[in-house]
RNA sequence: GCGCGCUUAGCUCAGUGGUAGAGCGACCCUUUGACGUAGGGUAGGCCGGGGGUUCAAUCCCCUCAGCGCGCACCA
C-alpha cells in the first residue's frame, strides 16, 4: 500500500490464477538461454564442486513414475547446491540398455510379424540403433518439461565412442589382471530370448511339480526332470552314507527307455543322505549342481536340450520333443517299463526364469566370459565399511554387504546383437606356422582382447571376432568414471568421484554394486561418497503399477495436467528413501493449489508493501515473525543437508500456507489498514523478505513457479533465482 | 530355509522415551477485497497382539501375527 492508501500495481499476471502450462517451458527456455546448468557458466567459480550423474534411463520409451522421481530428487539436490555456491554438475545420459531394448525391439518386429532370428544382424543393428536415437532424443525432451537442470553441453551415451573406449580398456584390463576368463560353466539360457543371463537377471519362483523315483539299476534316484536322464554321466551319493559306500567307485548298469545305460557311482558331500533315496542323478549338461559335481570328478557331459528347449539327437526316439512333453513321455514309458517307484506329486521346489519373459531357464554349458568378482568385492566391501559411501537409508548397507559376501562371478556375455561388441578374438584354426617362424609358435594366442583385428604372427589368419555382446550393466558399472573422461580429461580431475548416486533401491546390485567395485578397480577411489535410494513407486493401492494391470499413471501426463511442480511436490512430500511410494492424481492436485496460493501470495505482498525500501526497525511482532521464519530456514537446511527432503517439502508447505497465508497476511490486513505507520512499514519489509526467502527454499523443489514469480518481482538479489543465494 | 522392511485417523503417509501429526476425504459455517483452485471450524486413533526394561513406551528389547521384499544349489 501506498501512503495515500491506494494499491502499488502490480504485474498483471497476478490477475489471473497461475498457469503452469504456459509458464513452465518458458521459466525452462530462460534456464538454458542463461547457461547455468554447466557449471563453467557460473557467476560464481569459487565454490566447492558438487556431481551427480544421472542415472541414464533407457531410451526405448517413454519416461515413468519412476524417473521422475529421481529427476524430482537429482535437481532438487542440484539446484539446492548450485544456490549453496557450489559449481553444481548434474550429468545427464542415456542409456542403449542392450537386452532391455532389443526385448522391446522384439516385440515391435513381433508386431509387424517380424522376428530377429534370420535377420541380418547388422541391419537389425541399425534398425534398433535407429529405434534408440529416436527415443533418445524424445526422452531428452521429457526431461527437459521435468525441470531438470542438467548440463546438457555434457550428457553422455552409453554407445559413445569415447565411452565404449573406456569400456574395452577396463576390459583388457581386467583380462591382463586374471580378473576376466573365457569358461564353459553351467549358465542361464533363456529359450525364447537365445541369450544367456546372469544370476541377477533371473527370478526364482516357487512351484509345485511331480517328483519322480525312477529305478537305476541297485538305486533309486529322486528328480523332478526325468527328461535329462539321457544326460546322465553319473550318479552321486554321499561319501559316509553307509548304505552305498560299497557302491562308490563301481558303476551301474540297467536298461533305459533307449538303450542301456552305464553310470560310475561317485561320492560327494553335496548329496544329502536325508533327501528322497540318498542318492542323485548326475546331468551336468543341465543341472549347475551336478556340473560342479562334475568338475569335482572329471565327469564327462552331454547335452541333451538344445537351444530351443528341445531334446537333442542324444536322445533317441524323443529327440525334437519340448522338455516339457518330454518329461510327461519319459515319465510314462518309465512306468511302463517299471522303472518309477514312485512320484510324489506335492513336491516343492524352486525355478529360475527369465525376468522378462518369465519362461523357465534351461541351464546349459556355454563358453562365456566372466569376470571374478571376489576381489573386486572385497574392496569394495572395505571401502563402505570405512564409511566411504554410506547408504540412505541406512540398513541397505547391509544389504549390500550381504551381496558382496556372497557374490559369484559375473557372466557378461551376451547372444544378442543390441549391445558393445565384446573385443575378443580366436585364433579359429590350430596354428600351423610358415616356414621359418616355428621358433616361437608356443607364445601363439589362441584368445586375443583387442580393438582391432589381430593377425597371427606365425601363421598370418585372421582371427575371428567374438559375437557376443557385453551385459549393459558392463558399461554402465563404468558410467561414473566413462562419462567424466577417464583418465586425462578435466571434468575427470574437477568432478570425480561424485558426491550423490541417486537412484531406485531395485538396481542396487545390477548398478550401484557394479559401480563402486569397477570404480575402485580402475580409478582407485569410490565413484559416490553417497548412496540414496528411493523406493519403487506404486499405484495408491500399493499395487506395482503395469501395463497388464492397467494402473500406470504416467508423470508426463500429470505435469500436463497439473503442472511439473504439483507432480514433483506431490513425489517429494510422503516419500521417504527406500520405501515405496505412491503416486495418485489428487494428491498432485492438492499441489497444484499450493502453486497458485504462491502465486495470490505473491500478489497480496506486492499489492502492499513497496519492495524497494529499505529495512526499518522492526516492530515487536514482525521481530517474532521473523525469528519464526529463521527457524524454519535453518530446519529446512538441515533436513535438504541430511535427505529429509519429504520433510523439508512439507514443513515448506506448511510454513507458506498455514503460517504466512493463515497468519501473517490475515493479521497483516488490519495492521496495514490501520493507522500506526511504524509498525505498517516493518510489517511491509517483513512481508517482502518472508517471501523472497520462501521462494528461494522452495525453488529446488518447484522450480517453475518459484522462478516464474522471481521474474515478476521489482527487486531482488539475482535476475534469475535458480542462482540467488540460499538464505543464512 | 536365512535376511530385511512395514503395521499410527476413512485413504496415503510423517513423527517422538513424558496427555498423538500432515495432506486428501467427511461434516458444519463463511459469498465483493491475495486466492472460492478459497477461508474458518468439527468429528475421527487402547500408534497390529502379548510380554519385558523404565518413574514413564506408539517410540528401546523379546515374542507372536498379518503384509511386502531380497537372498538361497538339496536332486
Amino acid at each position: 500500500m501506498q501512503k495515500d492508501g491506494s494499491k502499488q500495481s502490480i504485474p498483471e499476471a497476478f490477475l489471473k490464477p497461475y498457469d503452469p502450462i504456459a509458464e513452465e517451458p518458458a521459466m525452462y527456455a530462460l534456464w538454458e538461454e542463461r547457461g547455468y546448468f554447466n557449471p563453467d557458466n557460473l557467476p560464481d567459480q569459487s565454490g566447492e564442486p558438487y556431481t551427480i550423474i544421472m542415472p541414464p534411463p533407457n531410451a526405448n520409451g517413454s519416461l515413468h513414475a519412476g524417473h521422475a522421481v529421481f529427476v524430482t530428487i537429482e535437481d532438487l539436490l542440484i539446484r539446492y547446491n548450485r544456490m549453496k555456491g557450489k559449481r553444481a554438475l548434474w550429468l545427464p545420459g542415456a542409456d542403449h540398455a542392450g537386452f532391455e531394448t532389443q526385448v522391446v525391439y522384439e516385440k515391435k518386429l513381433e508386431k509387424e510379424g517380424r522376428t530377429r532370428f534370420g535377420m541380418d544382424s547388422e541391419q537389425l543393428r541399425k534398425e534398433i540403433l535407429d529405434f534408440t536415437l529416436a527415443n533418445k532424443s524424445f526422452m531428452e525432451g521429457q526431461l527437459r518439461q521435468l525441470g531438470a537442470s542438467c548440463d546438457w553441453s555434457r550428457e553422455k551415451f552409453t554407445l559413445d565412442p569415447d565411452v565404449v573406449k573406456t569400456v574395452y580398456a577396463t576390459f583388457e584390463q581386467l583380462y591382463k589382471d586374471g580378473l576376466v576368463y573365457r569358461g564353459s560353466k553351467s549358465i542361464n539360457w533363456c529359450t525364447k530370448h537365445q541369450t544367456s543371463l546372469s544370476e541377477l537377471e533371473t527370478i526364482s519362483e516357487e512351484r509345485i511339480d511331480p517328483l519322480y523315483y525312477m529305478q537305476y539299476g541297485p538305486f533309486v534316484v529322486a528328480t523332478v526332470r526325468p527328461e535329462t536322464m539321457f544326460g546322465d554321466t553319473a550318479v552321486a551319493v554321499h561319501p559316509e552314507d553307509a548304505r552305498y559306500k560299497q557302491w562308490i567307485g563301481k558303476e551301474i548298469e540297467f536298461e533305459g527307455p533307449i538303450g542301456p545305460m552305464k553310470l560310475p557311482v561317485v561320492a560327494d558331500e553335496y548329496v544329502d543322505p536325508e533327501f528322497g533315496t540318498g542318492v542323485v542323478k548326475i546331468t551336468p549338461a543341465h543341472d549347475p549342481n551336478d556340473f560342479a559335481v562334475a568338475q569335482r570328478h572329471t565327469l564327462p557331459a552331454i547335452a541333451v536340450i538344445d537351444q530351443y528347449g528341445k531334446l537333442t539327437n542324444k536322445t533317441g526316439k524323443f529327440a525334437g520333443m519340448k522338455v516339457e512333453e518330454a518329461r510327461k513321455t519319459v515319465a510314462d514309458d518309465l512306468e511302463k517299463m517299471g522303472m518309477l517307484a514312485k512320484v510324489d506329486r506335492e513336491y516343492k521346489h524352486a525355478v529360475k526364469k527369465c525376468y522378462k519373459c518369465e519362461r523357465v531357464l534351461e541351464p546349459r554349458i556355454l563358453p562365456q566370459w566372466f569376470v571374478k568378482m571376489k576381489p573386486l568385492a572385497e574392496r569394495a566391501r572395505e571401502a563402505i565399511s570405512r564409511d566411504e559411501v554410506v547408504f540412505y537409508p541406512e540398513h541397505y548397507e547391509k544389504i549390500m554387504l550381504h551381496w558382496l559376501d556372497n557374490i559369484e562371478d559375473w557372466n557378461v556375455s551376451r547372444q544378442i546383437v543390441w549391445g558393445i561388441p565384446i573385443p575378443a578374438w580366436y585364433h579359429e584354426l590350430k596354428c600351423i606356422p610358415k616356414p621359418g617362424r616355428e621358433a616361437d609358435v608356443s607364445t601363439c594366442e589362441e584368445v586375443v582382447i583387442s580393438v582391432e583385428k589381430p593377425v597371427c604372427a606365425f601363421c598370418d589368419a585372421e582371427y575371428l571376432r567374438d559375437t557376443d555382446t557385453f551385459d549393459t550393466w558392463f558399461s554402465s558399472g563404468q558410467w561414473p568414471f566413462a562419462t567424466l573422461g577417464y583418465p586425462n580429461g578435466k571434468d575427470f580431475k574437477k568432478f570425480y568421484p561424485t558426491q550423490v548416486m541417486e537412484t531406485a533401491g531395485e538396481i542396487i546390485f545390477f548398478w550401484v554394486a557394479r559401480m563402486i567395485m569397477l570404480g575402485l578397480y580402475r580409478t582407485g577411489t569410490v565413484p559416490f561418497s553417497t548412496v540414496y535410494l528411493h523406493g519403487i513407486v506404486t499405484a495408491k493401492d500399493g499395487q506395482k503399477m503395469s501395463k497388464s494391470k492397467g494402473n500406470v499413471i504416467s508423470p508426463l501426463e500429470l505435469s500436463e495436467k497439473y503442472g511439473t511442480d504439483a507432480l514433483r511436490m506431490g513425489l517429494t512430500i510422503g516419500n521417504t528413501p527406500g520405501t515405496t511410494t505412491a503416486l495418485y492424481e489428487e494428491k498432485i492436485r492438492a499441489y497444484k493449489l499450493f502453486a497458485n496460493k504462491l502465486w495470490n501470495i505473491t500478489r497480496f505482498v506486492l499489492e502492499n508493501t513497496d519492495a524497494s525500501a529499505d529495512r526499518p526497525e522492526l516492530a515487536e511482532a514482525d521481530a517474532i515473525r521473523l525469528n519464526e521464519l529463521n527457524d524454519m530456514v535453518a530446519d529446512v537446511t538441515r533436513d535438504i543437508d541430511e535427505y529429509r527432503f519429504y520433510m523439508a517439502g512439507e514443513k515448506l508447505y506448511h510454513y507458506v500456507w498455514h503460517t504466512f497465508a493463515d497468519l501473517v497476511i490475515e493479521e497483516s490486513k488490519s495492521i496495514l489498514g490501520g493507522s500506526d505507520a511504524t509498525a505498517q512499514a516493518s510489517r511491509q519489509w517483513f512481508l517482502y523478505h518472508a517471501l523472497i526467502t520462501f521462494l528461494k527454499l522452495l525453488h529446488p523443489f518447484m522450480p517453475f513457479v518459484t522462478e516464474s514469480i522471481w521474474q515478476k518481482l521489482p527487486n531482488k538479489d539475482s535476475d534469475v533465482l535458480m542462482v540467488s543465494k540460499w538464505p543464512q
